[in-house]
DNA sequence: TTAATAAATGAGTGAACGCTCACATTAGGA
DNA sequence: TCCTAATGTGAGCGTTCACTCATTTATTAA
């Protein structure tokens, strides 16, 4: 018999990476117990369903970045501080765990069903800084939508394709460039 | 009976909307037939399998889809040329079929296991195109990977946020923006 | 009208999956 | 040492799924 608590956190790093790996449908509970070596109703001492260790797993893990991006925000004034600051905030969590960050991305876009558009995301705390950021003149009047997609575009897509290890470089390396590019994205205003 | 090819039309239509809306792992065979009208075994006439359909639905659509865009770069001189008219053919293709659109970002990223980075793809397709430009000293050098997956971000993430509708405008209207930012986000360089 | 062929059908099959539960093992206090 | 609670186990259950095939229905040619 081990420390349950120890178990649980074997479960849940097994778990994302396997989730990482090859999606949250295609990983099975015997791939998971297999993989850590555990029997399956061990999972289940610890987590109610695999629904609920998904969930659990998307939760602590991005409501909490999402949550410690706001707070980052707040200690700045201008918005090209502040999305200076959160971008490479954002680059040095990617760098610390990529295997954590492909699984939010996974789990927002497509496989986790009960992800409510009502709950605090990173995309809504980039909206929010954005249109302060407008209030305030700093970058020109637009869609506040349309110019934080245009910057999580910027930003999610490297960090896809730097998943994909089409790119060499750790993401750090890359925050000023994508900052930069996310912040020319922005003062460019309409069509030119 | 039915004419076998319309009843072939008329399940790949299905399943396209089916895999689109729930994923393609959480469409079974017989929502499918149930929703075109079918009987389970009829699918069968037409696809060996769910996978080969699902990669059929993908291969005709996403390659048919790249290989234009590569057609369409090579009428132009300039990358500003390319990049535009890309940029515009995509959007048009994203209006006239934004659940068509949805199901190949939802194939390419997440759910087919068959696609393979050898295949042409439109990446591609904008990797070579950049390449050229900076050759042709139109745009600063740096990454080519880099390079295209910052045009791409903003290109996809817009897109994505508009198949969610958060966004209310026809991406064609967005067209001329999108390749403004792109070009922008080009042409800046290095570090600002 | 009839024979031959193509298309459609849906009950049935085996495999895989999430999950349960009766039982085994271990840890720590009495 | 014994008892109790916590933890771990894995065979097995019920369900779902992709897929098959013997049979029926429609179409065409003679």
């Amino acid at each position: 018999m081990r420390d349950g608590s120890r178990t649980k956190e074997l479960i849940a790093h097994t778990a994302l990476h396997l989730f990482v790996e090859k999606g949250i449908t295609e990983t099975t509970i015997r791939d998971i117990a297999g993989a850590a070596g555990i029997a399956e109703g061990t999972l289940y001492r610890h987590y109610e369903s695999k629904d609920q260790l998904a969930w659990e797993l998307f939760s602590t893990n991005y409501l909490d970045f999402a949550r410690e991006l706001d707070r980052l925000q707040e200690e700045y004034e201008t918005l090209k501080d502040k999305l200076t600051a959160m971008i490479r905030q954002f680059c040095a969590f990617f760098d610390r765990d990529p295997v954590l960050f492909s699984y939010l991305l996974l789990a927002q876009h497509a496989q986790l069903k009960k992800v409510t558009p009502e709950m605090e995301t990173a995309v809504t705390v980039l909206q929010k800084v954005i249109a302060q950021g407008m209030a305030r003149r700093e970058v020109p009047e637009m869609e506040v939508e349309l110019a934080a997609a245009m910057v999580l575009g910027v930003v999610l897509e490297v960090a896809i394709f730097k998943a994909y290890s089409r790119i060499t470089q750790e993401l750090s390396q890359l925050s000023e460039t994508l900052t930069a590019a996310c912040w020319r994205v922005l003062t460019g205003g309409g069509i030119s």
